[in-house]
DNA sequence: CTTTTTCTGATGGACGTCAATCAAAATGGT
DNA sequence: ACCATTTTGATTGACGTCCATCAGAAAAAG
């Protein structure tokens, strides 16, 4: 095949030494523009890719990386926690993790305060957790501004400079909870509820509006019913559903936005209503069990280890000025039913 | 953190040298047992896990994989091509992708000649979309006899001795598909038909068998048309599907198996039935756009870009005698409807 | 035209493994 | 105890990049 293209090469091209070509792809202080451009043009001429293995084998020091997530208490967040572990071993050999911090969930205050911590030297990139916060967006944009990518993970703060966002569009999870509710159900005469944890939390908004107007578009005849707020926690779950089933002997659907769904699946299980259309988010063994007994008929998921694998990586490739492989990094809307379990 | 433990610990722990630890974890000849043994001791003792950058930058030559590919014409097959040389760009460091080779699709014969060719010598490992044929079984069996590790691609030769294999489980596709059909249709005395590409195509066999087991058990009110066969090609699906969508004016939903879904669109473009259920298999940019406008009411699809990585990393962990990571190599059965498209 | 500062080249030692060599030691058979 | 045969140790030079050092060259400043 092609031989393969070393710094060697770019240096002979560009007619300086390795030393300098090393300079550059670092950016590393000490060269001239007009050389540093000479460098980047016969790399690019020449099509150079810089080995990650070898780069990341001489690195004498490994990456530093920082972890924020929420102290939320759901499965979805433990999930999380685990597959950080795993890919942090997997990711051992170049990157340190250096901390995984838990700041109070629905706080963005204290999140600011966790972030202001990050300084150049001891942080090389960071992944959290974010929310569309104003002070968060200008705590992300300060570690960007020191040239620290930062990686936003399952919630986004999309104005903020932040490097890349790993997750779902929410809206669009939205509209397809909706187009599966609307397509389940089987008399489209009886109403529809769905429970968010928080109507402030911008995924459970962005989620609740995309299945909202679905509904009312695919499905205008659908009644839907005033939407009802969860808060991530089971008790309080149990209780609103319960109360919306008693309420409501003809409820059609529900449309579960956020977590604390155990409380939800003991409403069900407690009533035994099996006719009712429930959808709910994230696969966990919970809602497995739930949609193998027929409680849960539709899961939407989206796949923490995948996604908290893809952050590394991004954050990696940002760190070593890789390109990118986006058709492995795209994050899907996966849809679960009794059928296609994992 | 915890210091990273190399070949030189092991040795010093097992009282030998470095080369004989070489020896043992590249399994080349020259060490006794009863030494090995106590190497392979060391290794489980101190976790030592071997550092594949290392391994493969000073690897002398790189890995030879061959891989073997129906010629059929579909829009899946293409793909997988294409992922087949992206894949092939992605480890080009580590391995040569040496032959991509066509063999005539439905005949085991062919496929048998071709891997007639495999040695030793020039090869380090196999890709092959297989069949479940006998003849094909004992080819595969002589390769991997040979010591050449063998990788199953969306088609299984289940019973021979390949060594994994990447791709769904047909059945539960097939069930999935018929979950989403019963409660897709809008009246369940309306009939529904399927139709494959061959009735001989194990994959087909099997997704047709969790179809109809699925409707029999959990939908058996849907009366269930005769399967049809479509031979993958758009053609001959074009006039299959136009006479079922005739003979049925109430066609209540259509499970299409296998390719060629460009002539059953065609066929449904034709007549104008948007009120039947279609169901198809592979996201292509035809289905992409028959979902769009309608056409196609939802996607079973298999990742192709996620199986062909996942064959080559599969390959270079049994090459490597690295260990697994069976989260990330889980092929999932995806469902795609209008919205969560990506 | 010096002096200072800023760039650049040359070099060499890591990183952890592979693989080849050659010599030394252990083993087995007689 | 001898020789032939395995098995092992010690050493060495890759692989491609990083990074530090030092000396020398070029540019900027005086």
């Amino acid at each position: 095949m092609t031989r393969i293209i070393t710094s060697e090469d770019v240096a002979r091209q560009a007619g300086v030494s390795t030393a300098t070509v090393d300079r550059v792809m670092n950016g590393r202080a000490g060269v001239r523009p007009a050389t540093a451009e000479r460098v980047l043009q016969a790399v690019e001429m020449l099509g150079y890719v810089r080995d990650t293995r070898a780069s990341s084998l001489s690195r004498r020091n490994k990456r530093k990386i920082w972890v924020f997530l929420p102290d939320s208490n759901t499965s979805f967040r433990a999930a999380l926690s685990e597959e950080i572990e795993a890919a942090a071993m997997e990711f051992a050999r170049s990157c340190d993790l250096v901390d995984v911090q838990a700041y109070m969930a629905f706080e963005p205050e204290d999140l600011v305060r966790s972030l202001k911590s990050v300084e150049r030297d001891s942080c090389d990139g960071v992944i959290l957790v974010a929310t569309d916060d104003d002070d968060v967006r200008s705590s992300i944009n300060r570690i960007s501004d020191m040239g620290i990518p930062v990686v936003t993970l399952v919630s986004d703060s999309p104005r903020a400079g932040r490097a890349h966002y790993v997750g779902i569009d929410n809206i669009a999870a939205g509209r397809t909870a909706g187009r599966l509710m609307g397509r389940f159900l089987i008399d489209d005469r009886r109403p529809v509820a769905l429970v968010c944890g928080s109507f402030l939390v911008r995924d459970h908004v962005e989620r609740r509006l995309g299945f909202e107007q679905l509904m009312h578009k695919d499905f205008p005849q659908v009644p839907i019913l005033p939407a009802l707020e969860g808060f991530d926690d089971p008790a309080k779950m149990e209780q609103v559903v319960g109360a919306l089933l008693q309420a409501h002997p003809d409820l059609g659907g529900l449309y579960s936005i956020g977590a604390g769904n155990r409380g939800a699946i003991q409403a069900f299980a407690n009533t035994g209503r099996g006719d009712v259309v429930f959808i709910t988010h994230e696969l966990t063994d919970l809602s497995r069990e739930a949609i193998r007994n027929g409680i849960i008929d539709a899961v939407i998921h989206q796949d923490p280890g995948h996604e908290v694998r893809s952050a590394f990586r991004l954050l990696q490739a940002e760190l070593d000025g890789t390109p990118i492989r986006w058709e492995q990094e795209r994050i899907r809307i996966e849809i679960f039913v009794k059928d296609n379990l994992p």
